[in-house]
DNA sequence: TTCTATGCAAATTATTTGCAGCACT
DNA sequence: AGTGCTGCAAATAATTTGCATAGAA
């Protein structure tokens, strides 16, 4: 497991301590609620005691982005969220009554929506596909 | 093909200018560029000499939508866009390069979602997918 | 008349930017 | 010393809301 160091370094980014803690933040949520908003890590960060501005957040978040550390979704919720890259793609669930977000893959639909770009005369670049659902009763 | 005034009636709207010129402008950009931001609404109200105010187009489009008439949509460009909703669902893709919109609608990509959705236990009630797409060249 | 709709300005929310100071090389 | 990084406040951008007035039924 590297350390957060290694990865920002990699990353091409200087080693700088609100990196390393919103780097950890992001890294604590992988595996529950795993989609941060920015003002989601601000506030942890001012649990934490950790004396972070907001506009830091933001540009640290944006630099993640940009280094491929984590990506940015919009759901329809007004505000960009973030998670942790894992390394493969996968899409989204949002349950509409209880805001939890499920991660799923499907090789069909992926290429199936690659074949509908292509007979567009289109090269499918990056697509978004957010499933909104409700709990069966 | 119904009048302005019946489809506001329908809709359970009162008939007042501002929404039939906004009503109109949506179905003049049927054809074309279907789908239009605030602004670019605002903006044709203006050329037009029609004296309406952007929280009034950002109220009837609000309206609109809670009555079914348009759709909105989020894509990546960190404003709202709006078309006339056509009976049918279908989903979207935008060129990068151009921010052309093109709408397709795929059965399998569909029934595959509905799929997705139930083997995790959850009903699909709606969703959302967006193609991010580059012209070959 | 009675209630809804609208205009305009002010308020909000999410995010970005300018700038002076600090940190690391 | 030089360049990058940060905090804070001010600036934007998109959208919403309060309120007094105009307009539809």
């Amino acid at each position: 497991m590297r350390s957060e160091n290694e990865e920002l370094k990699t990353a091409g980014l200087k080693v700088t301590l609100p990196r390393i803690r919103i780097l950890r933040i992001l890294e604590e949520a992988a595996t529950g609620a795993r989609h941060l908003s920015a003002e989601d890590v601000y506030k942890k960060l001012l649990e934490a005691e950790d004396d972070v501005g907001l506009a830091t957040v933001y540009r640290v978040l944006t630099q993640f982005e940009t280094a491929g550390l984590v990506d940015r979704h919009n759901f329809e919720t007004g505000h960009s969220v973030f998670e942790l890259s894992k390394g493969a793609h996968h899409d989204h669930m949002v349950c509409i009554d209880t805001g939890e977000v499920i991660e799923f893959t499907d090789d069909s639909i992926e290429a199936r929506q690659r074949e509908i770009a292509e007979r567009h005369g289109y090269e499918l670049e990056d697509h978004s596909l957010v499933l909104y659902v409700r709990k069966k009763r």
